[in-house]
This record gives structure tokens, C-alpha cells and sequence, in this order.
DNA sequence: TTGCTCGTCTTACGTCGTAAGGCTACCTTA
DNA sequence: TAAGGTAGCCTTACGACGTAAGACGAGCAA
């Protein structure tokens, strides 16, 4: 790395450097190295950490502002939802991509140009839907982090394979979780195609997404 | 502080001292001091500062299920909806009182006794809806952390009040998101009781979660 | 009395973000 | 062309963090 520093030289290495060690192991020392430079010298690009972790969430946005522009759907009338199901969707790969990101995301309320170009695109394909601006207020908020493409599970039974072990620990929590429990066991019971594991996220987040849609599309006027 | 440490005290003035100076007093060494200790001496009782995340986790789910614990309404059939909103509702009053809590329950997958006793409480509350196991899966998913009655929100315009200065703002980045300001223009304008600011947070989550949980009831059989 | 073990404290290490200021190469301007 | 400034990068150092290693004292068991 001998070329200059730049700000956007700076942040792109930024996320580089989450991809490969994760968000832990994006530090300004760690990130100097990569950039051949040394700790201090970011400072003259960048006013201290917290603006290299807006600027991470500016240049993934911006990768999926990147995407979501080249999509080319009719979204006047009935369509808007397979527009905004597109949208999301196609934005939630960019999050497969980077799974540490959002993290970052989670941890700042992001007003910077990336993120209001994207609502601002969303904002329009829900116009073209049909819906007031009022509604398309309450909608955003409803989708929450899911316009991006991600949401915040609670609920994960655990990841890796339905194993022998772990159904015998599902027995052993029977006493203390009834519901929960027999419900688990069902599930598994059902899908014995365990080697995906427990949940399918990307069904869970589908179902959901098409559960909210759904209801608003039934709010139209 | 004179009387002993023990593992149940310390969490609960972790949660004190996030409760005073939000997540970033939670040190060690800050929770050692309120407790009249020394930093090292919590390690006797906890294995990590890891653990004490674990553990405040543990302490809010615990206040949240001593709160719906003692709600008593119907849970059978249509009822399923008004006990689920109700428990949710209810739940979301502890985040008010600690918000600092939800980026704790976000930075991980907490299956701790008291998280997996508040789901099995809501897969009873389902079941008696009539919903099938299945359908109970996808919507603990569905919900994700709006289950425990937060979600993560990504658009906000702006926290304090609706200011002539911001709206002077919003003027100005008209040319860029044209759809995204004239609906923000346009909230302002319908809601001149500026004072609370431009969103209402418990009126969006509220319709997002009804939202959800109609789309659920349409699903039952 | 002796010795063990439980609970606490002292000291210290490595890592983090970053403040303060030094060094050089280049540009401006007289 | 010489003088001075500034842009860009670096060195050094500080305080806060989590925590490893082990010393210390009190209480109990033998």
C-alpha cells in the first residue's frame, strides 16, 4: 500500500478489515497497518473512531444503494410490493456479505447521505403504491432495521445441526419449558433435513417481511 | 457497601450503574467502586466482564417476567391477540427504564433461563390461539425483538423538537431525497404539536405490532 | 496449634483510542 | 531563487480498559 491515504481509502479498508477479522478486529492500529501507514496518520482523515464507523455504514449502504438502483420493476399500484420485496431483499445480501455489520448499523442512528438516498427510494416505490405519506411514515418505522434487509433475533434455539445431544437437552429443559420445548421437539420432528440447522433465517426473515407487507398492503386506499 | 459479594449482587448494580451512566460507566473497576470492592475481586464471582453482559441480560428478563407474570387475561381463541399485545406492551416498559439495555440484548443470542421462560410464556399464549407449532415458530421469528417489546430503528429524523431550524434543513436537502422530504414536510405540517418531536415512538411501535399480529391472526385456522 | 481454603486485594501487562508535537517534502510568494 | 508556510505522516506518550498472577488475611478443620 504506497498510494496516498484518503478518507475513502481509509474507510474501504475499513471494511475490509472487519470482513476478514471481524468488527473486533477493526482497529485504528490494525487498520493503519493494512493501509502501510501508522496509527496517528488516519487522524489527519478522519476525526477519531466513531467517524470511521459511520463512514463503514456510509460505504455499505452505498454498496447497496449500488444494487437496489439497478433493479427495474413497475411498482405503480399492486406492484409496490413486489418492489419493496425486491428492494429488501437484494439489500440483505449485502448484509450475508458483511455480517458484522450490523452491528454498527445497530449502534448509531444513521441520518448520513447513504441511508436517507436509500429511504428516500423506498419513500417513492411506497408512493407509487398508493399510500399517503402518513402511512408510509408509520410503514418505515414498522419495517425498522427489516427496510435494510436484517433484524434483531431473540429467539435461536441454536445454531449448527439438530444433533442426538441437543434433543436430549431439549428433554432436560421439558420440566422448566414446557411450551417451548415441545414446540422445538415438533419442529425438529417435522424437518428431519437437520443439517441446515434449526432455523432457515433467510425463510424466518421472508415470512416476516411478507407478514408486515402484506398488512400494509391492505391499509391502501 | 460493606456487606459481601455475591455473583446476584453484582449483576443487579451492573445494572444500576448502566441505569445511571448508560453502558459505557459499566466498567469493571466502576462496578467494583459502587460496591465498595476492588476491580479483581468481581472475578471471583464472575468469570468475565462477558458474564456480567450475560447476567444484566438475565436481571432485566427477570423484571420483565415478574411484571407479565401477573397479567390475568384470557388467552383462548380471538383473546390471543389483546394477551400477546398486552405481555409485549408490558415487557416494553422495562427497555423504557433501562434504555441502554437493548444494545446489551443485541450484542447477543441470549439463551439464558429467564429469555427461554418469557418465550415459553408467549408460545402458551399462541398455543392457546390456535396457532400450530409451526406457525408459532415463524412468529417468535417474525417478532424478533419486538417480542420483548423493542425494535431497532434505523429512520429517525431527528430526535428533540420539530425546530424551524430543521425544518430549514429539510428544505435544503430537497434536491437530493425529493420523496423522503416532502413526506417528512408533510408529517411536520399535519402534527404542529411539535413539542414531542417528529415521531412518536410508542405509537410506531404499537402499530407495528399490530401490524404483525393481525397478519398472524389471518394465518390461524 | 497448624494448615487449608475462601474471599479479597495489589501489582502489573498488553491493548485500546488519541493528545501533543516533531519531521519532511512541497508549494507559494517576493 | 531563497524564505516561509503548510499538508501529510510519524514518534512518543498518557490514561482507561479487561484481566493474569499471585500475595494476604480471616475463619474453619484437624
Amino acid at each position: 500500500m504506497k498510494r496516498p491515504l484518503t478518507r475513502d481509502r481509509v474507510l474501504r479498508a475499513a471494511v475490509r478489515v472487519a470482513d476478514e477479522g471481524g468488527l473486533g478486529a477493526l482497529t485504528m492500529r490494525r487498520l493503519a497497518e493494512v493501509l502501510g501507514a501508522e496509527a496517528m496518520s488516519l487522524y489527519y482523515h478522519v476525526r477519531n473512531k466513531e467517524e470511521v464507523l459511520d463512514g463503514v455504514v456510509e460505504v455499505i449502504t452505498s454498496e447497496i444503494n449500488d444494487l437496489v438502483d439497478k433493479i427495474d420493476l413497475p411498482s405503480e399500484g399492486a406492484a409496490w410490493k413486489a418492489a419493496v420485496r425486491t428492494r429488501i431483499l437484494t439489500a440483505r445480501e449485502v448484509f450475508l456479505r458483511h455480517p458484522w455489520a450490523t452491528g454498527v448499523f445497530e449502534s448509531r442512528t444513521s441520518s448520513n447521505p447513504a441511508v436517507l438516498r436509500y429511504n428516500d427510494g423506498m419513500v417513492r416505490l411506497l408512493r407509487d403504491g398508493g399510500f399517503t405519506h402518513d402511512q408510509i411514515h408509520h410503514a418505515l418505522h414498522a419495517l425498522g432495521s427489516r427496510s435494510l434487509g436484517f433484524t434483531q433475533e431473540l429467539f435461536d434455539p441454536g445454531t449448527g445441526p439438530v444433533t442426538e445431544e441437543s434433543l436430549a437437552a431439549l428433554r432436560g429443559m421439558a420440566d422448566a419449558f414446557p411450551h417451548l420445548v415441545s414446540m422445538l421437539t415438533e419442529i425438529a420432528h417435522d424437518d428431519p433435513d437437520s443439517t441446515l440447522g434449526w432455523c432457515d433465517d433467510q425463510k424466518e426473515f421472508e415470512f416476516g417481511l411478507d407478514l408486515i407487507l402484506d398488512g400494509l398492503d391492505r391499509l391502501r386506499a
